[in-house]
DNA sequence: GATTAGCACTCGCACAATGAGAGTGCTAAT
DNA sequence: ATTAGCACTCTCATTGTGCGAGTGCTAATC
């Protein structure tokens, strides 16, 4: 974290003015207007020579000779920076969220695919949810279904509500007995072990099963190492791309096909929201300040979410570097809160 | 299907030309142009004739009073249905198209969403795909598991690879080991039973279970039947989108924006893909003829796939109604044909 | 009778010129 | 330290112009 330099309170005040001002139009912002519309008690020339001040210091730039002043990333940073606090939705808002986790859910995959569209509805931007991260999940239950003679799917159960599936293939044929047999002994060892840590755990346990069973139970180890380190088995719902291509948003139509191509590459996304997993706050990334180069123009607003203080997975907006942070900020901040509440409620305890 | 105006061969000649040249350089054809780059061996002057005579006729229209003809709808529609057959697909994707196929896959979902994947990049379009339909399902296993005291989740694996959960509140606190017996008998019954039925057969088992298990049994026959009547729960994969933006597809941003939005819902794309499950063939729209109003300028090319003559499911491509339906054609039928060998080969028999 | 050459005509579009407007930086006055 | 005044800059919307591609029609030709 840069150290923030100090601005004097009249330069913070026009900042946060052409910030809010710039925000909301879409205009470069000129010192006229800016004494007009909020209540400086001074002259424009004076707010002249502050924003000289302020582009200097590199929270805003001309672009160009003659047009009036645009926040950086950095001027956003510093607004942004001030009011870490204070994020209220708006009634309206907050009631829409209130009703739609009111409603009773049956199923973890299309609450969270629903989730991502109410964030983007409130938000109007592009929004990602990441399902519970199975690394941070346990077992809770699995099963051997039997498929074919030599094939058998490995269903997973976990805390966290997800239900994983991977197809076998077994050395020899099992009937369905034998497979329940195995799956039986394996819910014995493995109900409340982390996912994590399934795949060595199993094989650890390998002569415990008897001899016909071994090759079944060797591919399930196989199996639960693959997933883990299948980056692909993290799924992301993503609702709101088409609120990217809106007027305004992007200067340029390359920068909305990057911007799209960006959000359908999951191993991207998980990226960005990355660091919204370990930090204990909603969390922003603004412009430049994001690791994937294609989201330059954008901002991310990303929070963890999980039971009661438990960061089970994130979930964040993506949305162009002029954004109303304040509103999407609580947005997000709320979302993810009553999600981690739902989560709660949800059945895992 | 409304009868086909007889076109004289030259006609006809003149309208592939003009399509095919649209298609590839998105300007407006004249006939100089059109005697100059295709063999016709007559002068312009007849060319725009005979131009005239197809405007009439209704498959090519001026822009503007001065500028070359573009093919309407219908003028898509003519050259579409003349290589209803011949479609084959250039060697190097076809190769591409093997190998993919060639991998072993292990998840359904995922092979799904890399099959779309796999659409969309050979044909430059939005790719989607929908997992097999739950009502042409049977029931391969069911499952119960505990979450909490008065909660556990009902977990189907189906003959078509699909993994369906859905969490019941119990009325009573049950065991696992009550659990078990629950499912166990169920199992029973419901297996090779088809998913569209199956929560009137179970209601209808009622009494056979013991009275402790009732309450659970009631409980899943009512979580099937919402299943069932959910639309939501059909699954899509949808890769691409990016590719809606790519300059000169659309005319206007508000198009593209109407595109991506119909993209992102997925009861319009069950609808749009729904006659591609019953055709037996590849199945066309061109603009128009499309029954979502958002996707009056796209062109979508589906099929159904699943293995061996059987339609378990659908695919699709959406693209601007300038595409070169040749090979898009070829790719979506290629695939298809290959999804649906891949289905039977994942071990479902 | 079908085809073609010739020609006048129509637009769209790219390009340059123009002027208004918004905003700036600087200097000198307060 | 602030402000009024002013010359200056640069964008953007508007207008005019010419070019070129393409057309439809008529009359000549095969």
């Amino acid at each position: 974290m840069p150290s923030r330099p100090e601005l004097d309170e009249r330069k913070a005040r026009i900042l946060r003015a052409i910030v809010s001002h710039y925000v909301s139009t879409g205009e470069p912002v000129g010192s006229k207007t800016l004494v007009d519309r909020f209540r400086l008690r001074v002259s424009p020339a004076t707010v002249r020579n502050d924003m000289a001040g302020l582009e200097e210091a590199g929270f805003i730039y001309h672009p160009h000779t003659s047009s009036g002043r645009v926040p950086t990333d950095a001027g956003y940073r510093y607004f942004v920076d001030e009011f870490s606090d204070d994020s209220r939705l708006p009634s309206r808002d907050a009631q829409m969220v209130e009703q739609f986790f009111g409603e009773p859910r049956f199923e973890l995959q299309d609450a969270l695919r629903q989730t991502a569209a109410l964030l983007s509805s409130l938000t109007n931007h592009a929004a990602i949810v990441f399902a519970p991260a199975l690394d941070r999940s346990l077992i809770r239950h699995v099963d051997l279904v039997r498929l074919s003679g030599s094939r058998a799917m490995l269903v997973v159960v976990t805390d966290t509500g997800r239900v994983e599936n991977h197809i076998l293939n077994l050395p020899d044929d099992l009937d369905e007995v034998q497979l329940d047999r195995a799956a039986d002994m394996l819910n014995r060892s493995l109900v409340d072990t982390a996912l994590e840590g399934a795949s060595v755990t199993t094989a650890a346990l390998l002569d415990r099963f008897p001899l016909e069973l071994r090759p079944a139970v060797v591919a399930v180890a196989h199996a639960l190492k693959q997933q883990k380190g299948d980056r692909n088995t993290e799924q992301v719902f993503l609702e709101g791309t088409a609120t990217i291509v809106d007027e305004g948003k992007f200067a340029d139509l390359s920068t909305v096909r990057h911007v799209i191509e960006a959000l359908e590459h999951r191993r991207l996304l998980l990226e960005v929201l990355a660091d919204a997993l370990d930090g204990a706050q909603v969390s922003v990334r603004i412009g430049s300040e994001n690791p994937v180069a294609d989201l330059q123009f954008c901002s991310v607003v990303a929070a963890p979410y999980g039971p009661e203080g438990t960061a089970l997975g994130s979930l964040g907006v993506v949305g162009p570097t002029r954004m109303d942070y304040r509103r999407t900020i609580a947005a997000v901040y709320e979302v993810s809160a009553q999600l981690g509440h739902m989560l709660s409620e949800l059945g895992m305890e």
